[in-house]
DNA sequence: CGGTCAGTTGAGAACTTTCAACATGGGTGG
DNA sequence: CCACCCATGTTGAAAGTTCTCAACTGACCG
């Protein structure tokens, strides 16, 4: 059930049938619906489990006093929320769904449990924490040093690698579920500024958005005009020495 | 000798004295000195150790292809950079001195060796990661919300309580070693408007600042003004149910 | 003494925000 | 079934922030 979150780990390793079966039957054991604009994790928790987002998107996001909020980090189904956050006392932000959406509770002792028998499970989250902590360096990138376009053409080149990378997209077209609210919180721009950048792009054909539905013309083209390189994602099998090799071929 | 990382951790719990030798011997393996604006580590490097700054003052930076320069963190005596970051193929990011600086390179294999043997440290170098990724979703926040000079009295807040976590304050006085440019490409924002802001803060009497010396006269009110909270520095001893009780008492 | 680096200043240009109005669409109650 | 409402997206114009360019100062070094 876990699928994208499974297919986004045998992007780093691929896994044993065991590893699959441990994976799946601890992330079926409490599942969780909700509506969209919902908090899941509030700042000043103290949670004992890591959520998986399984359907729908969330963020991970601050807000200050004066009621600026900024979305620190955007969550597609697959992506596991807060690894290990439990060594510090209280969350030092919210997660909030920006979508209904479901997700799995795994207990931190599950999780350990796993970790402890399947090696190669525990590598592989070890790989998409880090992964999490570039994606993140490369958006305090984004927000520092690109112009407004760049800055959305990044995001936008971003999700749909992520999104393709765990079985979301259709050749070159993928959903993008946010407002442009949301995109102006994660952008750190006005909704206004949003809104223009957007036609900006679809003007200048990198883009096609209609609705909740994206489509990217020429990929190519808007790395190059983000000045976006894909290698902060390590989409590139590095764990491939932790193979799992079936018993039974084909 | 690892002083400054020391105190660090016992922020976090109390080591006893067999952690601390252990932490020692391994911070003296193979010491290095190098100059200021020398790169530790290169973008597409894959190292196999991680290092300590012992002294001096570096930085991750990430570099786009027209020349742009954004430093997406701050190394100051006793942190730690890229732990565990081996799991990936190759570094998406350069480290660079900003001063002259010292650091230890401490091999994965005696990392891990100490982690097996003491695990009242791993969970301290669990807790510092975790404060790491903390403090750079709080940068997000940083250059995504705040104005220029929220912005600047914001980093000059984290800095402050930074150091003075690792004993490198007197009084409300510490260094700031950086240059202009330097705080420029760590705020996303140009050096002439870097100049300017700390003009602003001067006059509004929130910070003295004389060459490489830095005096916060009212840290809360230089906080109110930054719109800063240190919660996410998580500095509150949370560990402390795996303190050390040291057989002697005084 | 000349050169370089860091810091400072002025002025205009560029980018982004704010405010306010208007358009569109889906959903709800009458 | 229609009327209304609200959330979302769109547009215009003025204001505000930040950048760029260019010049100049002061300190340190060879």
């Amino acid at each position: 059930m876990p699928r994208h979150f499974l297919r986004k780990l045998e992007l780093y390793t691929h896994l044993s049938a065991a590893d699959r079966e441990a994976l799946e039957s601890a992330v079926g054991e409490k599942r969780r619906r909700v509506g969209p604009r919902e908090d899941i994790v509030r700042e000043g928790d103290h949670t004992g489990h890591v959520n998986l987002v399984l359907e729908g998107w969330a963020c991970r996001y601050k807000q200050l006093e004066d009621g600026r909020r900024q979305i620190v980090a955007l969550f597609v189904p697959g992506d596991l929320c807060d690894t290990h956050i439990d060594v510090l006392r209280e969350m030092d932000h919210a997660i909030g769904t920006l979508t209904p959406a479901t997700y799995a509770e795994v207990s931190r002792d599950t999780l350990g449990a796993i970790a402890a028998r399947h090696p190669r499970i525990m590598q592989a989250l070890w790989w998409d924490t880090l992964v999490s902590a570039s994606i993140q360096r490369e958006w305090t990138v984004n927000l520092g040093q690109r112009s407004a376009s760049e800055r959305l053409g990044h995001l936008l080149c971003e999700l749909f690698l992520r999104l393709r990378g765990v079985g979301l997209t259709e050749g070159n077209h993928c959903v993008l579920p946010t407002t442009q609210a949301d995109l102006a919180d994660a952008m750190g721009l006005s909704t206004v500024h949003i809104n223009r950048t957007l036609q900006d792009l679809r003007r200048a054909g990198l883009i096609v958005l209609k609705g909740r539905n994206l489509t990217i013309p020429d990929l190519a083209a808007l790395q190059a005009a983000s000045l976006f390189t894909p290698n902060y994602l390590h989409f590139d099998h590095i764990g491939r020495h932790l193979d799992a090799v079936e018993p039974v071929a084909v």
